[in-house]
DNA sequence: ATCAAGATTACCT
DNA sequence: GGTAATCTTGATA
């Protein structure tokens, strides 16, 4: 298995407005190449994040060590870590000094399944139950793809980690909420998932 | 220097 | 459905 078989996202599809390309997202393969396999899962769940007029944004009160990668250029990884335990990775939108990104929450895991098992519960088969609680929320995609604060950065059209085309999702199958963990612009419809999807993390 | 909050998760009742 | 765990970051002094 090559890299060559996958159509992957180009860098144009990156450097646009969050807001347009958080919805675009689902459906699409997230792969990451690792040395024995790939692991590869179908985005179903996102959120976007602005900055300005997003409060609950890292990026709302301008650049810091931390978020300084959500104002690069669109196409590049932003990992961080919360509450003492978690990585959440993003995927950088828009231009150069726009300060924006789409956190990855949930993913249908396709290929790869018996790594993210070891990862998540020490074991490489799961029970009905374990296989939909694998990648069902941000800290537990970084955690079943062991992505951390050294993929921070990265590429995405690079050969490491990127998006591919995947399923082709209609409009009718995406549903529209309130971002969840959040205290602040709640208001904002900004959380996409697909509708029926068992791997997604929250109804 | 200090401190409170946090884009979560696992485990409990 | 509620909450403890856990520690980095950013704001304030």
């Amino acid at each position: 298995m090559n890299t060559k078989q996958f159509h992957k996202l180009p860098e144009t599809f990156y450097q646009k407005d969050v807001f347009k390309i958080a919805p675009k997202l689902l459906g699409k393969y997230f792969v990451k190449k690792e040395k024995q396999q790939f692991l590869i899962g179908k985005i179903v769940e996102v959120e976007a994040y602005a900055d300005k007029i997003d409060e609950a944004s890292h990026s709302f009160n301008g650049v810091t060590k931390r978020n300084t990668l959500m104002f690069d250029s669109g196409g590049k990884l932003y990992v961080y870590f919360i509450y003492g335990n978690h990585f959440c990775c993003n995927v950088v939108c828009d231009k150069e000094g726009v300060g924006s990104a789409v956190l990855i929450r949930a993913l249908e895991p396709l290929k790869g399944i018996e790594i993210m098992a070891e990862r998540r519960f020490q074991k490489n088969e799961v029970t009905a139950k374990e296989f939909l609680n694998l990648t069902n929320g941000p800290g537990k995609i970084c955690k079943a793809f062991n992505i951390s604060k050294d993929e921070n950065g990265i590429d995405l059209c690079g050969e490491n980690i990127f998006l591919a085309e995947g399923e082709k999702i209609s409009k009718k199958n995406i549903m529209q909420s309130p971002r969840i963990g959040i205290k602040k612009s709640k208001e904002l419809l900004w959380r996409f998932y697909l509708k029926d999807n068992p791997f997604v993390s929250a109804k």
